[in-house]
DNA sequence: TGTTAGCACTCCATAGAAACGAGTGCTAAT
DNA sequence: ATTAGCACTCGTTTCTATGGAGTGCTAACA
């Protein structure tokens, strides 16, 4: 048996009215619902049928429908398809966040923290965002320099602008001219090289020219391989953690102790992250429902994630995490907007500088 | 009336029996857990006697007693005293940080972040730790390099080795000549100043000096500028928020979700950074009970802080947030002992750099 | 005079019973 | 194919015991 075109209007029925109340919803209110005009002995034949497929579930006996993970899915599929060209819809938030794009500040950290925190009040939701991962970056800048006579500066910037700063001591003071001597000297062998090529006969190889300052060149070298130890843990930012709670499925002990934690270890976040990247299959957005996303915790709640990509191929995550009964409407639009515009104007304000 | 021995030490075992169980503890209880050797009829009437000097509470006629704040209040002050000697008693969990503090990695934030996370797993409870807030600090060290021709790094090192970056983009490449002249004159003008004494006057006489660069080393002080910035939103770390959900007078949704909140905007946990910091009255540990904390959000909770102290007088605090029935004995033994470690390990670890 | 045993009383917590009502499945009529 | 009607199910809510922990008070005791 296939889905009719009347099967699928009361499903999306129902789905519809099981994310505004959360309450199983019964075959009366479908039959005033929609415009079908059929009584509710139909309906029950019909939602029969719709459970019998796997599309609804009963929790028990003498109450409503409620959507099963299949039929959220198809939902969303089916939603998805028809949302694609009213993409302009969700556009009064995403407003406020091309303003604070624009007047970029200088720590990418704060933007992004700044938008979760604003995806979170809009939405109602729980949000998160990864900064752009780094890959394959190259060296593009390294230098050290001396603070004090007995402090070493080192300043390292990859391509994408990742600076990082370490200081570093010293038993002998440096002269100026050591120092200039050292500085062309990495900057002449490591320049342009990606960082995951260096190997070790490179570093002894410096370390020899260096002499009597080999140690303190391994010591530049460690700073250099601490940037990919860096990348390797993901930073993520969350917020509105506590949304979670509006939606009593959620809000149980047992059930907001794990999410509370999972939000907290950014950690298992990064799962999330990572498979949305791998899984990305052109469109950018991802829908999981329920048992389908990679984080355990999270098996009560849907995710919908979005890839944004800056120029360079450095990409990161957003993703929102609400009830399995989540707004994917609203949810699946905001982000759309939200990542073409990120695709956008970063790419723009940073052919910029 | 004032508090004989006897009443003290009933009011003692009330306590110690509430903050294990968490119930209203009743006269029988008391009875035997004391060695006083008193029937429950006599523990009546001292408990009668309590409640009326407002040590101990009610919650209906026929429960047992509950301590008020002014019981816990009698019952920390008198505690902290008697702890004075034996300060190495929570030695096991501590000597775990002393590990991670010696191996101390470059980034100041993850080890504060895992000393959060330790303590955490250790007591129980929430737990916050903010980073050592820099004031007054002189600028050390001021740089400008070129990463490729149309971008400009600003580096800034100031005392405590603060390090901030930032990068410029510019219309026209600067010759290395040019480079090396703006950077003395940064150094030779601005070495050795407190930020907050940079005046307009100065940036003006800069300027002018710079000529044609002038721009550039307005942008240059936007940064030197965003150095106290940063600092005014201090960061604060935390960690086991989750664990409130141990404590059910604390876990019902409306609470839980304050408490969510507030961890998550930890700019509300500033306010409490800074009343330890000024109320701090040279013990270093502070304990609010219920209602004494700065944070409304937090009536229902105990708050015990320590302020510890770098060098150069960089101060910070480390909190635990937990329920009223707070193991006071055991949280403000550790805060003392990882006080004093965090004292004494730091300063001589940046002696020795 | 301080302590204790005994007892009536209070009141929360728990469990069960009863009433309710939303919703279903099925049947028979249209 | 649709619908009205009806018996039935089952979770939710409300009410009513019942039990027990703990108290305050009184009277007896050392």
């Amino acid at each position: 048996m296939d889905l009719d075109e009347r099967k699928l209007k009361i499903l999306q029925a129902i789905i519809r009215n099981y994310l505004e109340t959360g309450e199983p919803v019964g075959s009366r209110t479908i039959s005033k619902y929609t415009d079908l005009n059929l009584s509710s002995a139909t309906i029950r034949n019909e939602m029969a049928d719709l459970e019998e497929l796997g599309y609804i579930i009963q929790p028990h006996t003498s109450a409503g429908r409620i959507p099963s993970d299949k039929g959220y899915r198809l939902y969303v599929d089916h939603m998805i398809l028809e949302k694609e060209e009213q993409l302009n819809q969700a556009t009064q938030e995403v407003k406020e966040m091309h303003k604070i794009l624009l007047e970029r500040e200088d720590k990418m950290e704060s933007v992004l923290k700044q938008m979760a925190k604003m995806l979170a009040e809009n939405t109602n939701y729980a949000t998160m965002i990864s900064a752009p991962q780094v890959r394959g970056n190259k060296l593009k800048f390294i230098q050290i320099s001396r603070v004090d006579p007995r402090q070493i500066l080192t300043t390292i910037v990859v391509e994408g602008n990742v600076i990082k700063n370490s200081i570093i001591s010293v038993a002998d003071p440096l002269d100026d001219e050591t120092l200039l001597k050292l500085n062309i000297l990495l900057n002449t062998n490591l320049n342009g090289l990606a960082i995951e090529s260096i190997n070790l006969a490179m570093i002894s190889k410096l370390k020899q020219q260096a002499g009597v300052y080999a140690d303190l060149v391994g010591e530049v070298m460690d700073v250099v391989a601490s940037v990919i130890k860096d990348d390797e843990n993901i930073e993520i930012y969350t917020s509105g953690a506590n949304n979670i709670f509006k939606y009593p499925e959620l809000a149980d002990n047992q059930r907001a102790s794990e999410l509370i934690t999972t939000f907290e270890e950014k950690q298992m976040l990064s799962e999330l992250v990572q498979d949305t990247l791998t899984e990305d299959k052109g469109t950018g957005i991802q829908v999981y429902i329920g048992n389908e996303t990679p984080v355990k915790t999270m098996k009560d709640c849907s995710v919908v994630t979005a890839t944004y990509e800056l120029e360079e191929g450095m990409k990161g995550t957003i993703g929102i995490i609400g009830p399995r009964r989540m707004d994917y409407d609203k949810v699946i639009s905001t982000l759309k907007t939200l990542k073409s515009q990120l695709d956008t104007i970063y790419k723009k304000s940073d052919e910029e500088s």
